[in-house]
DNA sequence: CTGTTAGCGCCTTCAA
DNA sequence: TTGAAGGCGCTAACAG
């Protein structure tokens, strides 16, 4: 009773003017008088009131301010990877400047595992949000998508399939990866391997034969992969991985240098992957790059690799967070922007050369 | 125009029922015939309709479902550490089972330094928030806990200051810390070294004299230094590291290792940290643990440090998320829970044994 | 420059 | 079991 927090309309009446001028005292879009404001202010500070309440501009306005960022099965899955932390900085960074905020909405609920049935986080249709971005990666069957498209969400997608009015942001990886290939075949490899990141939904790790290609449903999976084929090179053995993570490069390099025709290059999907490939080279007793060169992609700090420098395909991650918040910037004003592709840029380290004689 | 989004009324007056009974079919909150919930429920879909607006229902109810966690300046920084992550990944999925969503507001803004002036993020003053959760320490004196507590907003802070009526959630640093440090005094070390998180806002590298102690304002940082007292034992050198990363733990310990009167352990207040630590080690020509003893604080996973098992004390990452999402609830439900101290467990590897002759 | 009026979409009394 | 009415806090028109 009685110490409910002021409203607006509390402020208007200790100041003596109307609520619309207090609302003008503190929005500043429109004319007011620098006195009458300053009144405004002085009963706000005296009342201990902080500012609109943010619940009833959204309403009013019909925006909330909030930028739903939907994240895979867990937090701890998606985001180990420092590639998909560089990228959220970059768009927390630039919407913030726009008043806009960060909510993150994981695709399927945290809690159980409800077996078959694709349960989505309900908060995917329950939450308050303008735009919601799909920051990595996106099937194209994917209920997410269905759920949002239902609710009237524009999105932005990072890495995903092209879909019609859905601003699309990517970067070169196909391109990348040829040049990367391009790079090893120069030096005389001939026998290279790949070691890709997930297919798709149901994460696997091992060699991928004819029938799992057909099921590739991961938009940067393919395109690096068909990055080997504009180099006019076939992976002497595909392996998938279950993750970008280093103990995922770990074990698919321990298959993918299996066998007797063991290849003399490497090239991993993924930094993270490039890293458990050395481990694992370095666990058969492979000297890298004399015995086998390791390459990676994404271009991130991994400063315990020591003195190697991982050969590897730079791309801009904080500019891609903010490519995907200017496409949302642009999708609130009410424009459609194409898909945006940014360069990417191959650096040669110490982890490739040419292939033992 | 004319394409604008249904609302509750098209679909009621499409039903041919009230708005109010409309509410009740979607929300299940009263007595309504199965048939007329059908009803409705037909005319939503044939609309298109997506369910109740959540701007509407957020001002009626003056809670927008919305739990801000601050973070630090820039993301890249607090989150590249994989401790962040996982306690974010616990909180994120306990609020998501009581329909509570993340919302990602940063402490500082991401766009322009601007000098001193301590500038907030507007988000921190304008974005709709049921609680704040301060994940990661918070120094007594910063203006976000000001601002919050002007708003009106409650909070809960983890690994931080006490503060009347905020619920803290920790865990037992200072006597894990301990633990550790007999450990290693039991194996019979004198000279130990201490490496440590940041001492406070202002960040700095290196070693740590006692004017500087003074000025020590970050709560974990400091217990796991009361640690030491504790067990008896007055670290032989304490050096500051400007945040929780591998390379920041190998120039420390390039500092802490130098000298005539070299310490034969030393005790890194993170595992990243203590990573760096043994990279330097190496680096200097020193095995571990023949000639140095190296322990962390986390227990996190490091799968890259090869065959080493690191000794540290193991913090229940994913609890703490839980914790503090159970903090919130309480909050939200009026109650105000008290502080929540985890217990840790020491977890002995490979890089700790008895000091060389 | 300031006040009046009219909702934004929803939920919750209360009465029928 | 359903309907009618009121208002959550704010802002955008318009009128003065």
């Amino acid at each position: 009773m009685g110490h409910s927090r002021p409203t607006l309309a509390d402020v208007a009446s200790a100041a003596g003017v109307s609520v619309s001028t207090a609302s003008l005292a503190f929005s500043g879009a429109g004319p007011i008088a620098a006195e009458t404001r300053a009144r405004v202010l002085a009963a706000a500070t005296s009342l201990g009131y902080a500012g609109p309440n943010p619940l009833g501009r959204s309403l009013r306005s019909g925006r909330s301010g909030i930028v739903a960022v939907v994240i895979g099965d867990q937090l701890r899955r998606s985001f180990r990877d420092p590639v998909s932390i560089q990228v959220l900085d970059g768009l927390v960074g630039t919407l913030g400047t726009m008043g806009l905020g960060v909510l993150l909405v994981p695709a399927t609920p945290g809690d159980v595992a409800t077996g078959d049935a694709p349960v989505l986080d309900p908060l995917l249709a329950s939450a308050p949000m303008d735009v919601a971005v799909l920051i990595w990666g996106a099937h194209s069957d994917s209920p997410v998508l269905a759920a949002l498209q239902q609710r009237g969400v524009p999105m932005v997608i990072g890495e995903g399939p092209e879909l019609e009015g859905v601003p699309l942001v990517g970067i070169e990886d196909r391109s990348g990866t040829a040049e990367l290939v391009r790079h090893l075949t120069g030096l005389g490899h001939e026998r290279i391997a790949a070691v890709t990141l997930p297919f798709g939904r149901e994460r696997r790790c091992g060699v991928v034969g004819p029938e799992r290609m057909e099921q590739l449903d991961w938009t940067p999976t393919r395109h690096r992969l068909e990055g080997f084929a504009d180099a006019g090179v076939v992976p002497a053995v595909v392996v998938e991985s279950a993750a970008s993570l280093v103990e995922e490069g770990q074990a698919a390099a321990r298959v993918a240098l299996a066998g007797p025709d063991r290849p003399t290059a490497v090239v991993a999907q993924s930094d993270l992957l490039a890293a458990g490939v050395m481990l694992a080279a370095r666990d058969l007793g492979l000297r890298v790059p004399e015995d086998v060169s390791v390459a990676g992609f994404d271009g991130i700090d991994l400063p315990w690799l020591g003195p190697d420098v991982l050969t590897t395909v730079v791309q801009p991650l904080a500019a891609k967070g903010e490519a995907l918040g200017h496409a949302v910037a642009a999708l609130l004003a009410g424009d459609s922007p194409g898909p945006v592709q940014l360069a990417v840029e191959l650096r040669i380290g110490t982890t490739t050369g040419p292939p033992p004689a």
